[in-house]
DNA sequence: ACTAAAAACGATAATAATTCTTATTATTGA
DNA sequence: TCAATAATAAGAATTATTATCGTTTTTAGT
């Protein structure tokens, strides 16, 4: 029987990750909690975020830049991935979306049970910083 | 100037991605061109995956599993990953994908070059055998 | 075909992200 | 309070991938 227990550093680590909007990896959620919690182990945040995705408390954005992202927002949503500044985004699925699982469920005969989005371009702020420079 | 030379082995990997739906791993296509090249290395089947996927004649499934897959298709459509047999199969996207790109941008006022569709869940055969352990 | 320049190769060292191990500490239920 | 056990820190181990480097192929120009 596998009980969890709570702990201060682990709640501090869903508090950060649900803090922010960024998708932080394991090693920034690291760095930005050594500051309250300075003997804070990397492995405790890669292992707490792991058992968050367990428990659905969060969601694996994929592995982006080499390093594995998490988001603390579990409801069907998409990503964009910035090229240029590496941030990723948080994108409203618009209701197509619904149906595009369902027409593929049914497509492929297969239960679809996750459906992952992730858009790769250049965001706004960045194509703006180009339009300054191509003027 | 970098010119691009031909290689023998080049050519095989090239072939093998090709032969295959697989969405092999740079160790896979390894081990089975071991048979026919013994002194074929690793490294190479890396080095020159990355060069496809560069040249635009191969594309990045992305990290599954802890390993990153490739596709020879790079036309537009999604991927759908089964939990039980870890397989990958190629989903043909319906036109609606196409009107969620835009979507996506026209929302996101973001300039966007590619998008990435993955589905998880169970295939049609694992369903199928999953169907004969609960009657 | 000959040759020099550059690309491709194999072997393996290096790197980087993540997981695992173990001894210690913290949490929980009785 | 106390015993059972989950959680932790530190660092070793693992794994996928990239980089290095000396040698071999390929190719363009003669």
């Amino acid at each position: 029987m596998e009980t969890r227990k709570r702990s201060k550093k682990r709640q501090a680590i869903l508090d950060a990750l649900r803090a922010t909007c960024e998708h932080p990896t394991a090693e920034q959620l690291h760095r930005q909690l050594k500051a309250q919690y300075p003997d804070l182990s990397l492995g405790t945040v890669y292992r707490n975020l792991s058992l968050f995705a367990d428990d659905g408390d969060a969601i694996r954005v994929g592995v982006i830049h080499g390093q594995e992202h998490f988001d603390w927002r579990t409801d069907p949503h998409a990503h964009l991935v910035c090229r240029r500044c590496e941030r990723i985004f948080d994108v409203e699925l618009p209701l197509e979306a619904d149906r595009l699982c369902a027409t593929v469920g049914k497509s492929t005969d297969a239960e679809i049970t996750e459906c992952a989005f992730t858009f790769h371009g250049v965001c706004a702020d960045c194509r703006q910083k180009a339009e300054h420079i191509s003027a």
